[in-house]
DNA sequence: AGTATCTATCGTAATATTGCAATAAATAAT
DNA sequence: ATTATTTATTGCAATATTACGATAGATACT
């Protein structure tokens, strides 16, 4: 009990409700609009915009980066954190296809 | 601790962060798109559609109708959900919109 | 080498989610 | 009235998520 039963859904139904849970929360949404306004961000800039621990911060990072839609390059001893294009825009096309589904089956003429 | 700090965020961020989990799970994709490709359902359908107890079914429906993405209508025994338009259309708007702020700043030219 | 700085990980506590059996509530059919 | 059918709710167990202090690891600076 307590788990998802995956392997009762299809790959997409799986995928769409895995990258949804990716930005499940408002931390790492705040986390990706800082990276897209700024370009980059270090997990250092995200302690002091957002108010969260170090720790908790680096968690929220890591779990973006696990769903791939960030990705990390080692700056000394810090790490730059940027927007991966091609998962992004995976994701900004799974999603239009679901809301399209919708709009073609029972849009203002249905 | 192990609570979400809301406040630390904005309500857009709360909202799409909010409106992700909604969907972040397979059964509630499935059962959103049983519902688009139906125009309609009910409990009783999902169950023998999903392989999930009538019970979890329900509970997922429910978060679904929290959320705002579905509504029911009682019918005898029955309830026949369906997609809500406004807030469907509403949901779609704001992530096309956070999409959007990425190709705005990062896209191809830049 | 020693110190400072930054990020990741570990351990832990609090809370939330997932799933289901059992049961309640409400209408339909006999 | 009794029984069947359908959905919602309750209670519980298992698992996942959220948050943070403490600590480890790695690089930069003196």
């Amino acid at each position: 009990m307590g788990v998802t039963q995956t392997h009762l859904f299809t790959e997409e139904q799986n995928e769409i409700a895995q990258l949804a849970k990716a930005i499940a929360h408002p931390a790492r949404i705040a986390i990706l609009q800082h990276l897209i306004k700024t370009k980059s961000c270090i997990n250092g800039d995200l302690v002091l915009e957002i108010g969260l621990a170090q720790a908790t911060i680096s968690q929220h990072l890591r779990e973006l980066k696990e769903a791939g839609l960030i990705q990390g390059t080692i700056e000394g001893t810090r790490v730059n954190y940027c927007i991966n294009p091609e998962k992004w825009n995976g994701l900004k096309s799974l999603f239009e296809e679901f809301f399209q589904t919708y709009a073609d089956c029972c849009g203002p003429a249905c």
